[in-house]
DNA sequence: ATCCTACAATGGACGAAGTCCAAGTCAAGT
DNA sequence: ACTTGACTTGGACTTCGTCCATTGTAGGAT
């Protein structure tokens, strides 16, 4: 993940002892953190980190490709580090777990013509809804 | 559109004026209003429409199902009154602007069971990305 | 037609999520 | 080590939405 860090450097970015934090927090599989979740995990590294320079730094990191915002439920973003492999997610309707998945196909060839009035399509994104193993017992 | 009016009377809603211009306002096609906006159209009608009742209003008929809300960007959710025909959403990535659309295939079996962690998954939705005409020029 | 009452509407306070800004701080090039 | 422009801070502010005590009313009962 310090890859990330240095691929930040060369693009100029200042290395500060918040982003270092910020970006530590959100190493991880399946990582998908509210912006304030994130303040709480890197004020118990660095305590005088303020809320707007979380924002700060994740919008920048959302704007350079590294992290995707995800609005799963109707409240809070999540942000989600996985930016580099394509993916959609699945989300528990009880608990709110998500997890990152791969699913075949490409549902961007499923849009015929005659439905895209006019518009040029580029992204498609999926959100697949269920109840997780643990919610089911 | 009265019928619907007319289905919420036989489950038990009482039929008010308010809840008689919230149901006109969201009469039509492609209609993906905020409860602002909703909100604005009503008073319209019924100045002294208060936005809680909007709210409030809006809440019931999602429950009953007569209405699906949309988090498209990150902002407000919208309404949409298109319940009975399940669909996704195209939308432009620069005015906003919504269609509702009806791609071919089903998500649903394009997810493998090892993708599926463990989730018994039973619903998917899907949000098409692009420019519209308007903007294209 | 009028009365009753449970359900609905009101509006203002409150809360969560996020943005903005002026002032202070500091990373990193020289 | 100096300098400077980029970064951080914290608090005020905005937007979207919920809550609640009070007031009003739809529609069944009389």
């Amino acid at each position: 993940m310090s890859d990330l860090l240095e691929r930040l450097r060369t693009r100029g970015w200042r290395l500060t002892a918040q982003r270092r934090v910020v970006a530590e927090v959100l190493e991880g599989d399946h990582v998908h953190l509210t912006a304030d979740e994130v303040h709480a995990r890197a004020a118990q590294r660095l305590p005088e980190i303020s809320r707007a320079t979380v924002y700060n730094t994740l919008g920048e990191l959302v704007n350079l490709g590294e992290v995707i915002e995800v609005s799963t439920d109707h409240r809070a973003k999540r942000y989600d580090p996985n930016a580099h492999r394509p993916h959609h997610h699945l989300l528990c309707a009880r608990c709110g777990a998500i997890r990152d998945v791969h699913p075949v196909g490409n549902p961007l060839a499923d849009l015929p013509e005659s439905e895209r009035f006019g518009f040029s399509v580029s992204e498609v994104e999926l959100t697949y809804r269920g109840i997780c193993p643990d919610c089911t017992v």
